[in-house]
Formats: C-alpha cells, structure tokens, sequence
DNA sequence: CGCCAATTTTGACACTGTCAAAATGGAATG
DNA sequence: CATTCCATTTTGACAGTGTCAAAATTGGCG
C-alpha cells in the first residue's frame, strides 16, 4: 500500500529470505551431488545455512518436502508432455516414439529425481500430499488421453484405452527402473529397447 | 567318525545352533511383520536372541544379509519358471500366459520379498553379492531362453530375443512395481492388466 | 515503544549401522 | 583331565538419522 511496499521484493517468511524455497532448491542440488538415498533434513539445513528443526516449520516432515520436490518435476514432465503432443510439425507415429522414449530418457539421464518421483517412499500407503497428487495425477490423466488418441487414429491396439495405457506406462516405467535400480547395466542399450519397445506397440493393432 | 556324530546333528557354529541360518529364517519372518524399510538388524538380533552386533560374523553388513535373503527367493522363482516351462499339459499360449500372470502375481502377493529382490538397495552400484547373482543371473538367462521359444513358435514377435525379452520383463517389472510402490492403486484390475499385456504381446507379431 | 506471533534455535530422545575391544565357550592338544 | 586356542558372541562406543518440546529470536503492527 505504501510506496516503499510496490518497489521492495516480497518476502513470505520473516528471518530467511524464503526458506521454504530455498529448502526446495537446495534438496534438488543436494541430491544431485549425494543422491537420493543420501539426503537428510540435517545436511540440507546446513547447506541452507540455517539449523536441524527449521524445516519443520515449512514441511511437517521429511516426507512433505520429498512430495513437494517431485511435484515440481511432475509439473516439469506434464508440460514437456503437452508441448510435445501439441506439435504439429511431427507425425502421430513419431510423438508416440518420442513419449516413449522421452520419458525413459529423463529416467535415465536423472535417475534420483525419477527415483524420487516414482519411488515408493513418497506414495506407499497414503504418504503422498495432495500438493503431490494435484501435480501427478492430470499428469497420469492427460497421458491416458494421448494414448486413446493415438488408438482412435490406428497407430496402436484399441481394445481398452485405460488398460493399453497402463500397459504402457508400466512397460516405460519397468524399463526405467530396471536401470536405475542397476539390475539391467547396459546403458548404450537402452535407446534401441525402448525402440523395440514402440515397434511391439506399434504393431499390436490386432 | 564316531558313533555319536552319525546320530547327533551337525552343528556348523559353536555357540548358537546355526544363526547363520536363523538369521535368514528371522529376517524373512521379520520382514512379512515390519517390512522391508523397517527391517533393523538390531530387531533381527532382538528377535533371534542374540546380541546386536552377532550377525556381523555371519554377514558382513547389512548389504550382505539382504543379498542372501533375496537369493533365496531368486533360486525359488528360477524352480518356479523351470517346471512351469517344462509341463507338458499346457499349450505355449498357456504357459506365456502364466508365465507373466505368474511372475507378476508373485510380486503382488509378497511386495516386500519382491521389492527386496529387485530394489535399487541390493543392486545399485556393484553392491550386489556374488551369491546373489549366481542366484539371479541363471533365473534371468532361462526367462529369455523361454521368451526365445515362444518367439521362434510363432507365439510373439520375432525381431530380437534379447531385447523383446527386456521389453517384456519389463512390462511386469513395472506393473508390479507401479503397484507395489502405491503409485497404481487398483489390485483388483492386476488380472485384467496382465492380461492385456499378453494380448499386445502375443498379437504382435508383424 | 511494546506486544504478539511467526520463525528459528537449542536440547533431547530413540533409533539406525558398524567398528574395536573384551569376554565366552567348545574343540583340540598336551 | 587340564590347558591352550580360536571361532563366536557380547559390551561399549560413535556418528548419523528423523522429530518432538521448550526456549529464544525477530520482524510487523498497534
């Protein structure tokens, strides 16, 4: 209202500039140098600069930061997802190759925040937030839309287009998780699977 | 030598009867109690009555023990596939059939063996037991050989052994695993989900 | 200025995996 | 039978974790 307030940046929280965003970035930063499996709320205070408990007051737990983190990604995908099936430059047939193999891709190439987003710490029996579900679950939603689309115009089995699409996404996330739990090693590889992976797709049409 | 060895049992350690053995036995019982990610070596040693760091001379970390558990029930699974493929009363068609409604059903009803089987924990960074992977690597060798035969009969596509094989592993990985980590909620669908999956499989065959 | 409430810190607890050193007890040897 | 030996087990300890309760700080508002 006064002069002072239009001009200066708004500040949420008090003491810190905005720790609770700071707090998400620092987490994404953090897991990228010691891993998911690494992370803890004290080292992620301390790269922050600020003590053990302050994150509490910003998350209820551990759990409520990793569901906020893998939300922001989930939103992330949900987009690249949209820009691609909008693109009228490409065939039906290479957006479905390309869905397929981006998805995998970013799997591969950020295996901890894939792990993260997919993993069960944050969904397993009714731990997930709703901040999380409202991020993930239009995401699962449009991705049902797309595969039905891409049944109506021929290019893939017809037969049920919830199940087809679970089939899918299953088959995309084992491939996935095959290699980042390093059960399947062979990395080079994973370009030419998920190929194959399209071709079956593409040819079920019976 | 004497009389009294052929009659008494063999005791491979001294002062416990076998908690080697004891050790597995209680993990897998403690593990259908608590869990997989609340599974404590200090519980197991509470549990088998033994003092916290016994198990340390028996497995060398955490790591080790878990390795040894999963082995168990990779050999199972291996058994398991084995005479599935070998019985005679069923067509191909059947047993592929059962083959992925098996593998998958296998993972739903015991998530937690399941999930230490093939989670990250026991595979990630070459931190996988020998043992393990004498017990997990033939189990993996059969299952493509038979997906080979179901190729080479006409049953699915016949493109690349190996790699539809992945493809198809896979598929149930990731269903199993969509459902096991909470993301797919629905068990009651399971079936109906395998079951697609087979007929995109088996109807591709262009 | 002084109060209030949001924010942060300090202290503490129970739990984890794991190492080092001490204790134990069965087995072999004299 | 007594003694020594060594595999086995225990005790003690340490660093690390998530999280709760209470105290302290700090900025905004009346």
């Amino acid at each position: 209202m006064s002069l002072s307030s239009s001009i200066e940046i708004v500040r949420p929280s008090y003491h810190h500039g905005d720790l609770h965003q700071a707090l998400l970035d620092g987490a994404i930063d953090l897991i990228a140098d010691v891993g998911i499996d690494n992370l803890s709320l004290r080292k992620l205070a301390e790269r922050v600069g600020v003590s053990r408990t302050a994150p509490y007051h910003h998350f209820s737990d551990k759990n409520d930061l990793l569901c906020a983190i893998a939300a922001v990604d989930f939103r992330s995908r949900h987009e690249s997802a949209k820009e691609l099936f909008a693109d009228a430059s490409k065939t039906q047939r290479e957006k479905f190759e390309q869905h397929i193999f981006r998805y995998i891709r970013f799997a591969v190439d950020n295996p901890d925040r894939y792990e993260l987003m997919f993993g069960r710490s944050i969904w397993r029996q009714n731990s997930s937030t709703e901040e999380l579900r409202d991020a993930a679950y239009p995401f699962f939603q449009d991705t049902v839309d797309m595969i039905r689309c891409w049944q109506d115009c021929g290019l893939i089995t017809g037969k049920d287009a919830l199940r087809t699409s679970q089939v899918i996404w299953g088959t995309q996330h084992g491939i996935a998780k095959l290699w980042i739990d390093g059960i399947y090693t062979d990395r080079e590889k994973i370009e030419e699977l998920s190929l194959c992976a399209v071709e079956i797709f593409v040819s079920a049409k019976g």
